[in-house]
DNA sequence: CGGTATCCTACACGATACTG
DNA sequence: CAGTATCGTGTAGGATACCG
């Protein structure tokens, strides 16, 4: 059970950018660390309600091979791991601004509820 | 079976886009009527090698539905169908810009054979 | 605290056949 | 030409239990 993302070939650079945002919850992944710098395991499971620890532990990885997403851990007691974005990271986060702002109007016009999160470019 | 998009409520912007160019096609759809303005059926189904008429049809009256794409019938013998891009359609397309350059200097870093489509940012 | 392991379900996607 | 109908499959995602 290593990769959900294919790893090309793409037919183009949505094809392959989309391989590796799409999961259900990696976008927000990726705007919780953008935001906050660091975040601990437990921190970005409250951050994404609904979660589970199978999902968020598998997402994590994927992103992390994907040179997205960097993994600190600390040998102590109690453990302690915390997530940090790469620059590789940074970049298609802010790839991700227009799409972001772009969800956001259309939420707004077709009435959905967009609940705002911390970093959504939507304002 | 009539939708794959959840339609809401969503968490942040980027999730309510994600939920509307999800499958497998969608983007390459989006890149192909943007960049020819008009396509029919069959146009589409030659411009994305390996999808299947059942996979066409449906993400096509999915995007009808979101609103991102119009489809005109012309009553002949034969059958003629135009799909063309809504304005929402051309703004969605703008926004996955930076998207589509991100992945493609991505797959170009990674070394993975990003295949030139017509109107691809990164190209 | 920060995970793994196992089992299960839903559904996106595909293959094939048929139709106005 | 432009679809619809039906069936089959892979896998993303979820529930639960256990571990260092």
């Amino acid at each position: 059970m290593a990769r959900a993302p294919r790893r090309g070939p793409y037919i183009c650079g949505i094809d392959a950018a989309l391989d590796v945002v799409s999961g259900k919850w990696k976008g927000l992944i990726l705007w919780e660390l953008d935001t906050h710098g660091v975040r601990r395991f437990a921190e970005l499971r409250r951050a994404l309600p609904g979660v589970s620890e199978k999902m968020l532990t598998q997402h994590l990885r994927e992103m992390e091979e994907d040179g997205l997403v960097h993994r600190e851990v600390y040998a102590e007691v109690p453990p302690r791991v915390e997530y940090s974005l790469t620059g590789h990271g940074r970049t298609l986060n802010q790839a991700l601004v227009p799409l972001g702002a772009w969800g956001t109007q259309r939420a707004r016009r077709e009435g959905f509820a967009a609940v705002e999160v911390a970093g959504d470019a939507g304002g």
